[in-house]
RNA sequence: GCGCCCGUAGCUCAGCUGGAUAGAGCGUCGGCCUCCGGAGCCGAAGGCCACAGGUUCGAAUCCUGUCGGGCGCGCCA
């Protein structure tokens, strides 16, 4: 249930009975204690429009609004703010049925996220996307969309050429495919230094386009070995992708004619030194010049902006996504706006929202980019492995009486999750500076102060000897600390749907790390175990270590019973 | 040259269709354990929300300009 919907529901009806049309409820948290739960300010606006005294309407709302069994307090405070406090037998109900409302109706959304590219391991630059676009994906789930996770992975493009002139070259039965990097760098230092290995290289990449067996086969095995580089990430990290989910740039290359030969027909590309471009006038510069859309080169050979249109037209034309989200770094954005510029002339995107989520880069304590410790190198698996590491470092010091086993596993639980929260709970356009120390420091913002109060909670039970799954009935609420946690337990719902419709996870994170913090309210003020309350108590921590569970889970964070 | 993004406490960050006295964590200072994990709780100090105008009953939020910082801009993706 969606306490705010559900105000804001009851609260513009009765504004429109108070003779304030359709105007806004407008209602969220409130902003200080002492005004309730949540407060509603639309009246304040709609007075105005209708020249009457801000109080006098908020009066006639408050007096209007039908909010029994929701609110047991509305009143009118300051200039016209209506004051909403949630009746506690209401919280009670909410606690006792915590399902998740399915709000996305079964409707289609596409994501496209991580697209690390083939040509080499996976880098620390695909870690935002990867873990963004995983979470985004878990909770759109969540709510009952219908998800289809789309891993564009870059498998097709010039730079294959020179990977398999190499392979052809060093002879595919090498060992030297084991360490991708070396390979990819080989490759690379002969492309720039030896130009018949470039001539060479320039022949593979007509050869694949032209669809060559042998030159495909050749292909198809550096890909197949560089794919399972980027599974053993996506299991290590814990993301949801498979195979299953890649659908890479090649797989468009056959739609690339067609794409620029229907351009042409719609008369959306004009040929400009050579290369066919598209000019749309709202890239128009103050001096004149306009930023072309190149969809064919000079050469012949195609580029990004074709098989991106051509994977906007599969997604909306034959997966028939109602929206599709782009979780793609920030430097991208002038090419994504032309690309749904130049999709929306050429009908393909079918009426669906496609949109650009952009973020910023990862930056290390130097505010310059991001690398490992060593300085020498950026590859997602030896982050991970630090990561690993050193959250076995910090629970080996607190607490080392786990066995080898679970120790294992918690070093995995905090490491990981330590790392993905620190990306998730920072979801700002913007770059984000990463440091080791904060995240790790189990205080604050964490994952780990989360998992801790997890921990925390099922240490409470085991102390109690309480089966939890066996507490029946609805908490009576009795304390302010009470109240307080169980709106917040309510509230997720709220959390999520505003993920939903930012596609910012920290919205979640933020959730989370209040909740917490109402938990240890409660916690320091209610005893539990040796209470006459107790059963009530006992289900609202029960409710408090699901919901954080759950919560770390749609972010893609594992929780442990001890740490 | 043109364009996009960012500028909030010493540091790292929140601030949700414009709302009441701008909030957390770290760090600093001060309290709280006969009590369920002190990895905690309570409190204090610390802000011209980069700057200047504008719109509004009301602006950190919207508009314009200036100054800082990051990124991007014809045949890589």
């Amino acid at each position: 249930m969606n306490l705010r919907t559900l105000l804001g529901e009851r609260l513009q009806a009765a504004l429109q009975e108070a003779g304030a049309g359709d105007a806004p409820a407008i209602v969220g948290p409130a902003t200080r204690p002492e005004f309730g739960d949540y407060q509603a300010n639309g009246a304040l606006a709609a007075a105005k429009r209708l020249g009457m005294k801000p109080r006098d309407l908020a009066s006639r709302v408050a007096a209007a609004a039908d909010l029994s069994g929701i609110a047991a307090r509305c009143e009118v405070t300051g200039p016209g703010f209506i004051s909403l406090t949630i009746d506690d037998d209401c919280l009670s109900e909410a606690l006792a049925d915590s399902r998740i409302e399915p709000v996305g109706s079964g409707e289609r959304v596409v994501i496209d996220y991580s697209h690390p590219n083939l040509a080499k391991e996976m880098q620390v630059h695909h870690l935002r996307s990867t873990i963004i676009g995983d979470a985004v994906a878990r909770i759109l789930d969540a709510l009952g969309y219908d998800v289809i996770r789309q891993n564009h992975v870059g498998d097709w493009g010039t730079g294959f050429g020179r990977l398999v002139a190499h392979l052809n070259d060093i002879g595919e039965d090498s060992d030297a495919l084991g360490d991708l990097e070396r390979f990819y760098t080989e490759a690379s230092e002969r492309f720039t230094s030896d130009p018949a290995f470039a001539d060479r290289a320039r022949r593979v990449v007509v050869d694949l386009q032209g669809g060559d067996p042998a030159t495909l086969e050749r292909w198809q095995r550096y890909i197949d070995i560089s794919m399972s580089h980027c599974q053993a990430v996506y299991d290590r990290l814990g993301v949801g992708l498979n195979p299953g989910h890649v659908r890479g740039e090649s797989a468009y290359r056959d739609d690339l004619d067609g794409i620029v030969a229907d351009l042409d027909a719609k008369g959306l590309v004009v040929e400009d030194d050579g290369a066919l471009c598209a000019f749309l006038p709202e890239f128009k510069e103050t001096d004149g010049r306009v930023a072309p859309i190149i969809v064919r080169k000079s050469d012949g050979g195609y580029l990004y902006h074709s098989t991106d249109l051509a994977a906007v037209r599969y997604r909306t034309q034959t997966l028939h996504a109602k929206r599709v989200l782009y979780v793609v770094d920030a430097r991208q954005s002038l090419h994504f706006k032309q690309l749904f510029a130049l999709a929306k002339r050429a009908a393909y995107d079918a009426g669906a929202s496609l949109e650009h989520h952009r973020f910023g880069m990862m930056l290390g304590n130097d505010g310059r980019p991001f690398k490992t410790r060593e300085g020498s190198g950026t590859r997602l698996l030896d982050f991970l492995d630090e990561a690993t590491v050193r959250a076995r470092r910090l629970v080996e010091a607190k607490n080392p009486e786990l066995d080898g086993k679970e120790m294992d596993r918690v070093a995995r639980a905090v490491g990981i999750g330590a790392v993905k929260y620190a990306d998730l709970s920072k979801n700002r356009t913007g770059d984000y500076v990463f440091d080791w120390d904060a995240m790790m420091s189990l205080e604050g913002n964490t994952a780990p102060y989360l998992q801790y109060a997890f921990a925390r909670i099922q240490s409470l039970f085991q102390r109690g000897q309480v089966d939890a799954a066996a507490l029946t009935g609805k908490p009576t609420i009795r304390e302010v600390e009470e109240h307080a946690l169980a709106l917040q337990i309510a509230r997720f719902q709220e959390a999520l749907e505003q993920v939903a419709t930012t596609v910012m996870p920290h919205h979640l994170c933020t959730y989370l790390y209040d909740l917490a913090a109402a938990f240890m309210r409660f916690y320091e003020r209610c005893p539990v175990l040796d209470s006459d309350v107790r059963n009530d108590r006992l289900l609202l921590c029960r409710q408090t270590a699901s919901t954080l569970s759950r919560g770390l889970d749609l972010l893609g964070i594992e929780t442990v019973d001890r740490m």
